[in-house]
DNA sequence: CATGAATGAGACTTCATTCAT
DNA sequence: GATGAATGAAGTCTCATTCAT
């Protein structure tokens, strides 16, 4: 279903190629975070996986190359993590739990989020479009549940406001992973259960008794 | 209240100098959303501000200077818009006059909210220090609304409930500036009534009747 | 009639340009010979010119652009040098002033004759070919002379043989550059008339009473 | 007579030896004609020759041995090839056949001739004094000719002018490798009969009745 | 003997900043 | 105050060569 955009390697070796990459995207990631994608040098990532500049581009063919490699590994988690939510039968319950599993995966996963985020923008026209794909078909995911929720009667939502709150609920877990510097005295769990407390109650949609003109 | 970092210039006229910045800020807001901050040359910013390089400098020490006179002419735009609120009576409908007013200030500036969020990690130490406590200022704004409807009994929150609703009401705004390119089928009114909506209602806090471990 | 391949420069001053450019094909000439295009660095050129690496930069976009420079001026002083020989009344005694003239400013040209010669395959492909069309230029110079020489019965060619003849007289002015190591006996003078001589006689065409099968 | 420039080689089995490097020099002397000896790189030599970069270096030192190589082979080629004209009895006829010989040898090997010339300047030192050497033996075998026809009176030419004399037969066969692109309507054939007419008659001598003051 | 992954010196080019005019 | 030519540090990427397997 992915086509994967492959990344040029002179090396044959398979298996060394996603070892070297692995490598790569580890100490690519520190950098990045601390610096920034362009404030990091290549000769930096290169030292920071552990190997010579000219090993590196051995792997690769330009530095944003390297970002791609990191933006795409975090979709391989995500997938791999997201994959045991069941979706066939989505429902309140199902909902709630592909929220604990997405908002625990940014929780692991936070420098790389942060990174994707911040810097993405920098990735070539084409990696760029296969990243966004990527994210909307998260987003889809969120999209599809809410759906069946609607649909069985236990969210209120037009269809309109599903496409909405779907964004919404995608937007608030980047919010852990941006915002740690404002949260230090939340747990990821209190942060987990007070979000789908919130989200939840506002999708919830029975008749509030706020006035107001909206 | 709050000292301005002041950005070194040759010039001695005040108000040359706060013309020149001003052309300069608006070029540099379309150069930096359309590139970034790192791919857009200090040329580039002379040339669509009207005037030399050299000219450039007379204004400015260095190229981060230019940033952070673009994030700082945002948070003035911010004060002066947000400062018509009235805070002393926190109640909920001014809660709702607060988002719309913020909402509404994203919408007319997306470009200079997109390029503050995504390049200000690129301010030096001090600036970013300075724009991240104008940051916190407005998540207090939104704190203290949310407190004073708490004691109203307007909202059912809890005092960390109240922490974490000021930012994700915060990070709602920033959604609307952010991602765009998927929410183009929406006016800023639609999304405004939406948000608000999901937001009120998440927060009321009435004992939901929905099933679940949160 | 011909237009130039510009060359870009972020510098405006016309007349500095041609004058930074000069410094910068002499410097470059002289490496070039030296050590030939590729192992001749940018740095070099630029010290060679007398200035910083920046500022060849600001002249220029590529090294290839150099080289280029390098074989455009050479073209200038042959059309400035040949433009004085008479085309209109052809003859033989107008083909041996050209020659004359052809073979005196490769004389004083040597080093941007081997230069461009050598080099010039390194060009990028429009530079290439605006370069061959030069060259191309200046056979048909010959084809011309040749062509009234024998239609006015003072010269015993065939049309086809003019052509090849053009390039022979051509050739032979490149050999006075590339085989000085083997002609260091030689004055310009000396080869100027041994080869007129050669190249005179051996199209004038006379029954000659050599046996052979040509 | 001439001890080769051994090139050092960690295998052992000549016969390998001079296999492997057989099949080296038809790799590199397309891709040096294609892209010239700089763009070339080691890899893709060893790639056209068909074996890994690792091999390659087995059979060489530096890549200038590998250039070195072509320029080596070629001139063998000419040896075999030239060997057989007989030079004991230079007479007009001999150098008639020796001028057939040695064009037609160019057209059978051009690429490798354009390669030579173009790119021996790149060999080390003592690789390019081999070649020159090597060189200067074939023009003197001109020289040698020459001076037998001279001596019988079938040629009127000085010393002097049989030195330039063999040079300019020696580069009017170089014209027919380097300048194929201006003389594509011409057979070799053509170009060999109508070359010997015009270098034949340039050097036969007679009081020629043109004006001149050469 | 053959392979190909690893290395790092060094090449080209950019661009923030300065300063004489 | 305005200009823009000059500067050179620093960045990305290539490629000849080596050496363990």
């Amino acid at each position: 279903m992915n086509e994967k955009r492959a990344i040029q390697s002179s090396v044959k070796d398979e298996s060394l190629i996603e070892k070297r990459r692995a490598q790569m995207i580890r100490g690519a990631v520190t950098l990045f975070k601390e610096k920034g994608f362009h404030r990091t040098t290549t000769r930096e990532i290169a030292k920071a996986a552990g190997f010579s500049i000219g090993t590196l581009y051995e792997y690769i063919r330009t530095k944003e190359d390297v970002l791609y490699l990191v933006c795409d590994s975090i979709y391989d988690e995500v997938h791999s993590r997201l994959g045991a939510v069941d979706l066939k039968n989505g429902s309140v319950e199902v909902l709630v739990t592909a929220l604990e599993h997405y908002y625990g995966l940014i929780d692991e996963m936070q420098d790389e989020f942060v990174v994707m985020y911040q810097e993405s923008k920098s990735l070539p026209k084409d990696a760029l479009e296969y990243v966004l794909k990527k994210e909307i078909e998260m987003v889809s995911l969120f999209e599809r549940l809410l759906t069946e929720c609607a649909e069985r009667g236990q969210l209120n939502l037009t269809p309109k406001e599903i496409v909405l709150a779907s964004h919404h609920l995608f937007v608030q877990g980047q919010m852990w992973a941006f915002r740690r510097w404002a949260l230090r005295d939340f747990t990821i769990e209190e942060f987990i259960s007070m979000q789908t407390k919130f989200l939840m109650q506002g999708m919830a949609g029975e008749k509030t008794t706020i006035t107001g003109g909206y």
